[in-house]
DNA sequence: TTTACATATATGATAATTCGTATATATTTT
DNA sequence: AAAATATATACGAATTATCATATATGTAAA
């Protein structure tokens, strides 16, 4: 993957959004994400699916849901820059992480990994 | 400056370059990166002025040159993630910095700043 | 003050990205 | 097996980004 590949995915808000949440909670499920971004589910849908093929994400399927996490064999330097994102840039998830836990019927997740 | 912006500032293969050359050499002038990136000078111009519009570059005239320096007031998380990039991704700059160092005629700095 | 060099910008064309809607697929529940 | 829920994808429209070319501006040298 090269840099200028990654950056395009980081480039979007949606798909920023998605990939710092998913890194903030270690896995999150589409709906999860929907309802954390307050967008319809065919956005996220597809913006997951481009940062599943540049490789950025990992999903797995549990019952009716798909759950996504960061690829953990990611260059180094890749995650290092999604960390110090993450960290220094909390104010622009905010109200995302509000709406994540106040989401109700969040489903529960059996064999969870990367923890 | 939000980090979608910044991101975007750093998805295009013209830009990325210019970034990571400067941030390697300090500081360099619009014809010195036209010679490394062996584009056409309107292109890296154009590019330059979005990454100094955005706020990633600063620019300063000495005679006919100027030229362009990483902006010293970048949040700290931005310019880690620079640093981060350029210091992993040498081989995407190695053309540029061999075509670079057999550049002849460079212009010469004086009150260089930022060493 | 004319010429040359360095840089910036305007313009219209092209390409790439993003979007909403509709619909398909997969799984679970009834 | 039908209905309900979760997710994915196809498609054309709309938006945004990028480009090459031409040209303007600013500085230095002749």
């Amino acid at each position: 993957m090269t840099p200028v590949q990654f950056y395009k995915c980081l480039a979007d808000e949606t798909r920023l959004r998605c990939l710092m949440l998913i890194h903030s909670e270690h896995e999150l499920c589409v709906c999860e994400l929907t309802a954390a971004i307050d967008e319809i589910q065919p956005k996220v849908s597809r913006h997951l699916a481009q940062l599943r093929k540049c490789g950025l994400l990992l999903d797995r399927r549990q019952g009716q849901w798909v759950f996504y996490r960061i690829n953990p064999s990611l260059p180094e330097w890749a995650t290092e820059v999604i960390s110090t994102t993450e960290k220094h840039n909390r104010a622009f998830l905010e109200s995302c992480t509000n709406r994540l836990s106040a989401m109700g019927d969040r489903p529960e997740r059996s064999m969870a990994c990367c923890r």
